[in-house]
DNA sequence: TGCAAATATGTAGCTAACTACGTAGTTTTG
DNA sequence: CAAAACTACGTAGTTAGCTACATATTTGCA
């Protein structure tokens, strides 16, 4: 704590929340780096994703992801340039674009199994403080859910103004 | 946690913290809109630091907000554009450019501060679980300075290659 | 059953940060 | 005391998300 920003407490939370997210990707791509493999962390929620759920449309992923279709579509653009996803028609709806990982992404998952497990026990180092930060977001985002925060800055000002 | 990804857990922190800090900011513009000020929340650090240091240079500012100096750079151009700062040079060293709130940045920081208050009191309901967001990003903060995700990644690698 | 509404995908352009690089003053040092 | 190194500022271009809009199917209901 030794600027006035830190000071300034909740009102640069989301300054600092990005700040930490950028710091986290950018050792992420260096871990995988450092092992040889040309991946980067923003492909992750996809290719996981396609892991776990084998077939899945556009949409279905942007849900499962919690990104836009939009952005979706960007990464899924980038990974079928890679190779490691590809994509069908759904007969039995022409609009859909099926979307599953090829072999050779297949093949990269089981390559980053382990690295996965390291990443995992280092994040665990560094999130398990008496403040658990993972624990932290469910349980904002939770409360979030039941009431957003604008939703609740006007309540407060109506019980001001009373 | 309904989906993959948040099942994933640490692996998709960074995603999950952006998307915190995104959302976060969404409303605080639309609070200030509701008090009728236009203000966007990312100009907050700037301004507030100038409150609290009100003579700084471009490189002194960005050190106390913690962004890159062309991060701030283009952050004083819109906020001069605005009329909420300027600046002047230091006689003392010709590269420097002195930053200081205009008296309409003075009078918008004082018309902020119920504003500043509601959101406080808002972020407080928000984050004030038990585990509090605000302390767990101070401890992985610190964590991180002691030992960065990297470095903690590489030693568990070698720990176990042994 | 045919048309309105909904759904799936795609494109274009915005945003808020970043890195890389260049220039001009200031400080240090051989 | 001049050259080298450093510091301050600025510009250009990148990135990883977003919103808004457009088009093509599919679905549902009068």
């Amino acid at each position: 704590m030794t600027n006035v920003i830190d000071e300034s407490g909740l009102l640069a939370i989301s300054t600092r929340l990005q700040r930490l997210s950028d710091q986290l990707r950018k050792d992420g791509l260096k871990i995988y780096e450092s092992y040889g493999i040309q991946f980067e962390p923003k492909w992750f929620p996809v290719i996981y994703t396609l892991h776990k759920k084998p077939i899945l449309s556009v949409v279905e992923i942007a849900n499962e992801i919690g990104y836009t279709h939009p952005s979706t579509i960007s990464l899924l653009k980038e990974l079928e340039k890679k190779n490691l996803i590809k994509s069908k028609k759904d007969k039995d709806d022409e609009r859909k674009r099926l979307l599953y990982l090829t072999r050779e992404g297949e093949t990269l998952v089981e390559k980053m199994q382990p690295i996965w497990d390291v990443m995992v026990k280092a994040l665990e180092q560094l999130t398990n403080t008496s403040n658990n930060l993972m624990k932290a977001i469910d349980e904002v985002e939770y409360q979030l859910k039941l009431q957003g925060f604008y939703q609740r800055a006007e309540l407060i000002k109506e019980n001001k103004s009373k």
